[in-house]
DNA sequence: AGACTCTTGTGAACTAATGCACAAGGTGTC
DNA sequence: GACACCTTGTGCATTAGTTCACAAGAGTCT
């Protein structure tokens, strides 16, 4: 069928990987990528292409492949890419600079418009063209930016009591990175990066692989 | 049955948060925890937790749980966390930085024990007690200090070449944020936290509800 | 001892995701 | 127009993961 049902969830977590992987093909210049070329860009296999792009829509030509422009454009519509989504950042340490610092995200619709921090000596000051807040800011900050996405980047302790300001303020969407888990409404979607699992799972690997391996 | 057997991926990327999770019992005193309980602290259901230590063993008592320092044992066993894996950041910059300078990864057993930049300015120099060195110096490095995993926090472009050189100096693990994908060889295991790709995932909800809930 | 209360461990049903394989449909050539 | 050649879109089988629901133990109380 066509577009208007459900994009299952694996299928959205690639759509980004697809939009990065047609930034392979220049602008206005007419060109068309096969599920194949498509596959190598996005480090997936193409039957996985076809299946995910199949949710969208039929955009594809077949024989042909899918007009990169077009299919750049249609994805970016079902992600919702057109949208700017003003980021406030919670906790202005050594992540929280990295954080706003980034480029990446101002260029992808993800402008870090704010942040809060509570130390004192930080609160007032402007780092890297983002000023710094009270922690008790918060709610003024989601209403005057409009902010839509909150990232957390204090101290565990700080986290949910973080996020409880944040939901309090409307922020349904939340991305945090302290080690803790967060409770919220069923509502606010919540998406932890935990970097120390990260490690930890790649780590286990590792570890059977000594195992089996040799001594 | 018990132990032996393969533990599937989704148990392993789970595995961590009980380790986590079981963190808010003190060493040293006996303590039981019921699946319900510990499905609080990793923020899944009791169910999955169930499931998921049946595949280390039966580790529990019936009528009563798990004791809360066996079973860290048993996990901790599972994951290899016995075991330090001295980790090298290819790429000194704002990501990088705050990598190098966060305790939490050392803490678990992965110490950040050098890095790597291009920029001449900051080879040579030491920051955060992570002394920096050229890229060229990569083999010597996994060498010295037997590095088992490479992160990349170097810009995307460069990405593939130092993924290249950390296999070829031996690494088999690489944790890579850099926006790319990665080609390596299937030994070779590569965990890519790409964090635009999250937010843009976050972006795609909130899109979504905002065309079906209101203007 | 027997009844009652817990909570584990696990078959079994269910759901989600993946990957295969091929018909459908398009392009180009003679 | 017929034929050869592509590549999509998708039905289907397979595999992975989740959730249910309950019997099997283990403790407790009378
Ligand atoms: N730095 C990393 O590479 C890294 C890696 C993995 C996880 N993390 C996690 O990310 C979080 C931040 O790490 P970091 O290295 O930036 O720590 P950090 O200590 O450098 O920064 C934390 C900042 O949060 C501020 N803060 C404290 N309480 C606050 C509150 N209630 N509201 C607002 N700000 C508050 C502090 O003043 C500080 O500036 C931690 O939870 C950490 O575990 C960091
Ligand atoms: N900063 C963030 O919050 C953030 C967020 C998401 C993704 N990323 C990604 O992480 C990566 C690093 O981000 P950043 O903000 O730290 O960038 P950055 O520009 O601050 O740092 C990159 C560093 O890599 C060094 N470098 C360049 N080529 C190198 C090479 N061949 N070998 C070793 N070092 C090299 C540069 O000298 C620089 O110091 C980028 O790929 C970026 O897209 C960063």
């Amino acid at each position: 069928m066509a577009s208007p049902g459900r994009i299952p969830e694996a299928t959205v977590a690639r759509l980004p990987l697809y939009l990065r992987g047609l930034d392979a093909f220049p602008v206005g210049v007419t060109a068309t990528v096969s599920s194949d070329e498509l596959a190598d860009l996005a480090g997936v296999n193409a039957a996985k292409v076809r299946k995910d792009l199949s949710h969208l829509g039929t955009y594809g030509t077949r024989g042909v492949g899918y007009d990169a422009t077009f299919l750049r454009f249609q994805i970016s519509l079902a992600l919702g890419v057109a949208n700017v989504w003003p980021v406030v950042v919670c906790g202005m340490g050594n992540l929280g600079r990295a954080l706003a610092n980034h480029t990446g995200f101002t260029d992808r619709g993800f402008p870090v418009v704010a942040a809060t921090d509570s130390d004192p000596d930080k609160i007032g000051t402007i780092v890297d063209g983002v000023p710094v807040h009270a922690p008790s800011q918060l709610g003024d900050i989601v209403r005057r930016f409009d902010v839509a996405i909150g990232v957390i980047s204090t101290p565990a302790g700080a986290a949910q009591g973080t996020a409880d300001a944040l939901v309090a303020a409307g922020v349904t969407s939340i991305m945090s990175f302290a080690p803790t888990v967060l409770s919220a409404p069923d509502e606010v979607e919540i998406r932890s990066v935990d970097l120390a699992t990260e490690l930890q799972i790649l780590g286990f690997h590792l570890h059977r692989s000594r195992i089996a391996g040799d001594s």
